[in-house]
DNA sequence: ACCTGAACACCGTTCAAGT
DNA sequence: ACCTGAACACCGTTCAAGT
């Protein structure tokens, strides 16, 4: 019975989840799914978009319920974004790659601009806010990632990450009165 | 006459600035550098400690000059840092592995957490806000690089980098009294 | 001390040809 | 429509052996 693309995506979610992405070879892939490598480019374009579909796969169960507040929904939505990525090894590498080559294909990503639109003023702010945001959760989690990588500590990884993601949040809701200095 | 650790350094970053890090293979600078791949290993440990030497001498250069305030200092090294990460392809994954890695390693990084605990009020707030604003400017590169090889354009990104800077360079200046809201 | 030669176990992608 | 077989042009790393 013929491969699907659904089942090509979640194999390599899986070859990610367990071994990370310098085992997830289009050829590592073939193998798993019994079929010849060139199989796959039946299903898709190659494996940079490849990677693309694995972002939004690993995103897809990340929630975007209501919350009672705009920053306690953002608060949730980034803390999500991180416990989805963290336990899939090189999961930000991944993610960020789909957040800059196509950032609506993400519900997550959608919805926290949304969220943010609502403490900003104007667009301009909204895209640098929700910028600010996700490079925060992506990068913080890459660093432990590529730590856990080299067998190095995360000492209090997760205390930082909540402290900064506190501060970016905090600059949000401050109005534009006490602004800091601009340079040249 | 004899390779030197810095002649394959050099051969790498240069190697890096004109193809990206598809190009840059422990068999191509070899050719480069008219040995064989196996004389590489004599002077680096393998391609990862590579790459954070790399990155180490691609922020060499980044001027960690007094300036007038805590605050301009700051924004002037994240400016010094994009600007000279922005034109090296791949130049963003390549320092966020080294900085992952081995943080003190740049006098760059080490400079920004020195002028951003100035305005902070603990050990903790510091490492928050560094890693924050480092984040932002290597999270906002690396959207700028994938996007442009990937042929997608790039409207604004200055902008919005500037922007998100601002709002993170205004959280660090917020005094304690007015924070946001604490979920969970 | 520094490098060559040669091997080992792999890659992504293409494409005629099969069913 | 979907896949095989086979090829093309590559990878990182190791290590005996040479100088």
């Amino acid at each position: 019975m013929a491969l699907t693309h659904d089942e090509v995506i979640d194999a390599a979610v899986g070859l990610l989840r367990t071994h990370g992405l310098a085992d997830l070879t289009m050829r590592r892939l073939a193998r798993e799914l019994e079929v010849q490598p060139g199989a796959l480019y039946w299903h898709v374009a190659n494996k940079q978009t490849l990677l693309v579909r694995v972002a939004e796969r690993m995103l897809a169960d990340v929630t975007t319920a209501e919350g009672s507040t705009p920053l306690l929904g953002i608060r949730r939505i980034a803390l999500g974004i991180r416990a989805a990525v963290l336990p899939v090894p090189d999961g930000s590498d991944v993610v960020a790659l789909g957040y800059a080559l196509d950032p609506t294909s993400v519900a997550a990503f959608v919805r926290l601009r949304e969220l943010v639109a609502e403490l900003c003023d104007s667009p301009a702010t909204t895209t640098a806010a929700t910028d600010l945001i996700v490079h925060h959760v992506l990068g913080s989690v890459g660093v432990e990632q590529n730590r856990r990588a080299a067998d190095l500590p995360n000492r209090g990884a997760t205390g930082a990450f909540e402290r900064g993601l506190d501060l970016a949040l905090t600059s949000i809701t401050t109005p534009i009165a006490q602004r800091s200095a601009h340079g040249s």
